[in-house]
RNA sequence: GGCCCCUUCGUCUAGCGGUUAGGACGCGGCCCUUUCACGGCUGAAACACGGGUUCGAUUCCCGUAGGGGUCACCA
């Protein structure tokens, strides 16, 4: 079973986990669903999910991105426990680690210069070597450093045996320990690693389970000599359970493009009209699997998730299937919230009340809110109203014929319903022995301007019998 | 290049020694039909390759090939 079941220690405890971005540009696809996976797998086993803010990169980090991000999180409907760590302002107990590690042996000071590392690293390229920094100060002298020399804090990590790692996606990963090195843990101006600061601070946060991308496997046999060190040192550090997920690519199996997964989520929103639910559920099917099924409410995915679901290779982003699914999401979602989302996107005219009442026939024909807006458009078409060139071309001089005919008819109906419409309009194709389509593509040009558009009876409908008759006769036969 | 990981239809996946290899997206056809959709039915489409293990491999093991990740005083 597990190699030395440190792991079991953490398996014990209630489950908590963390979702730890840093705040360098937008929330990406890839960094959502690490989010939404932490996400599910705490509340499935009614644990924990933190947010954790890293930021110790003071350059790279902003604000905006920081802003972003929350906003991200919470239109994706992940909401987290506790209060946000940032983790800049950790830097003290970084450091605090670090020096504890040093004093007991388990890290020393490195006197090596910038220069004297990329020296070494040249040399190992010419050799043919593995590039890693080659332990020259482990276990010099520190007296033997120029006085006063500015200095790093490398970990001393375990030279001999390996390290064995049974992730909870990934299965069992064996690393011989000399293949790692003795990496920075304090910088020269003492701010901390990424490396240091992401263990000190999973251990503080009292995080069990760190589900993260497989980008990070690696990192977890650099990580792993601190959390033992320190378990040696004090007690109370048990080694935590990893999972690490497969990355995603974009539909052509290279790295996300701008064009894909590398916008941010609000892009999926904004610009490409995603509801959230509907990213959820495709973000979910991507990497996981529970049998045959493919849409889940959010309740089901939290009953259902569990780590063996998901899959040890990396997948494509398709983006035809996040817009069919949107499309089915679309369709079941309520008509009023819909009118409420499009309505910004159609401008001053749009009419909320029409809108929702349109709903039902307007959704069945958009799989994003740009399709869905685009397709509500005619209803707030001011006159004259222009014409496509496809529907210009319906508009031939039988056809403005038929429209005056209609024209009188239509006005001289007394119940503007979808149902009477429908059979005075049949009634006449039949009386002037025209199929339905000669006397509904006609309308539906000068009704709407398209060629396309929702069944002519709900358009006419729809757009009342004021309005309908005045469009119809901007075109009809005078 | 060293190390690590991955490999079922074009894509996302089900499968966990014996299946006509299933579903979804996309694609083709048919039906519905006033257009476009929706919906229904239906078709084409996959176990990367080579060795083992086994009565029997998509499934277990080892190679090969291909893909990915990672090798900072970045996270």
């Amino acid at each position: 079973m597990a190699s030395d079941s440190v792991t079991g220690t953490a398996a014990d405890r209630p489950v908590v986990t963390r979702f730890a971005p840093s705040p360098t540009g937008f929330l990406h696809i890839g960094g959502a669903r690490t989010a939404l996976f932490n996400w599910l797998y705490a509340r499935h086993f009614g644990g924990k999910v933190l947010l954790r803010i890293e930021d110790t990169d003071r350059k790279r980090s902003t604000q905006e991105a920081i802003d972003a991000i929350l906003d991200g999180l919470d239109w994706l409907g992940l909401d987290f426990d506790g209060d946000t760590v940032f983790q800049f302002e950790r830097a003290a107990r970084h450091a605090e680690v670090a020096e504890k590690l040093l004093a007991n042996g388990h890290a020393y000071k490195c006197f090596a210069t910038p220069e004297d590392l990329e020296a070494m690293r040249e040399e190992q390229r010419a050799a043919k070597k593995p590039l890693r920094y080659d332990g020259r100060w482990r276990d010099r002298d520190p007296a033997e450093a120029p006085e006063g020399a500015p200095f790093v804090i490398r970990l001393k990590t375990p030279q001999d045996g390996e390290t064995v790692i049974d992730d909870a996606v990934q299965g069992r990963v064996t690393v011989k320990n000399v293949e790692i090195d003795d990496y920075v843990l304090l910088r020269g101006d003492g701010t901390p690693t990424y490396m240091l600061a992401v263990v000190v601070d999973d251990h503080d946060m009292g995080v069990t389970h760190i589900v993260r991308g497989d980008d990070h496997l690696n990192n977890a046999f650099r990580q792993l000599p601190i959390i033992r060190a320190m378990n040696a040192l004090e007690g109370g550090w048990p080694d935590p359970i990893y999972a690490h997920i497969p990355l995603i690519h974009g539909n052509d199996g290279a790295k996300l493009s701008k064009r894909h997964g590398a916008m941010g989520v609000d892009a999926y929103r904004d610009e490409l009209g995603i509801l959230p639910d509907a990213l959820f559920n495709y973000l979910l099917r991507l990497g996981w699997g529970h049998g045959d099924q493919e849409e889940f409410t959010r309740e089901e995915a939290i009953a259902a998730f569990d780590l063996p679901g998901v899959g040890k290779s990396p997948s494509r982003f398709d983006m035809k299937k996040l817009l069919s699914m949107n499309g089915n999401y679309i369709r079941t979602a309520d008509d009023a919230q819909l009118a409420e989302l499009i309505a910004p996107r159609i401008g001053a005219a749009a009419d909320v009340g029409l809108l929702t009442q349109a709903m039902p026939v307007l959704k069945t024909r958009a799989r994003d809110l740009l399709e869905l807006a685009d397709g509500a458009a005619f209803l707030f078409k001011t006159r004259p109203l222009k014409l496509t060139e496809q529907a210009a071309a319906l508009i031939t001089p039988e056809a403005r014929e038929l429209l005056a005919g209609i024209s009188a008819r239509l006005t001289a109906e007394q119940d503007w319903t979808t149902a009477a419409l429908e059979a005075n309009l049949k009634a006449y194709a039949e009386d002037l022995g025209l199929g339905l389509g000669k006397l509904a593509q006609p309308l539906r040009a000068a009704l709407t301007g398209q060629t396309t558009s929702p069944g002519i009876f709900d358009v006419l409908a729809l757009l009342g019998q004021e309005e309908s008759l005045a469009r119809i006769n901007a075109l009809a036969l005078a």
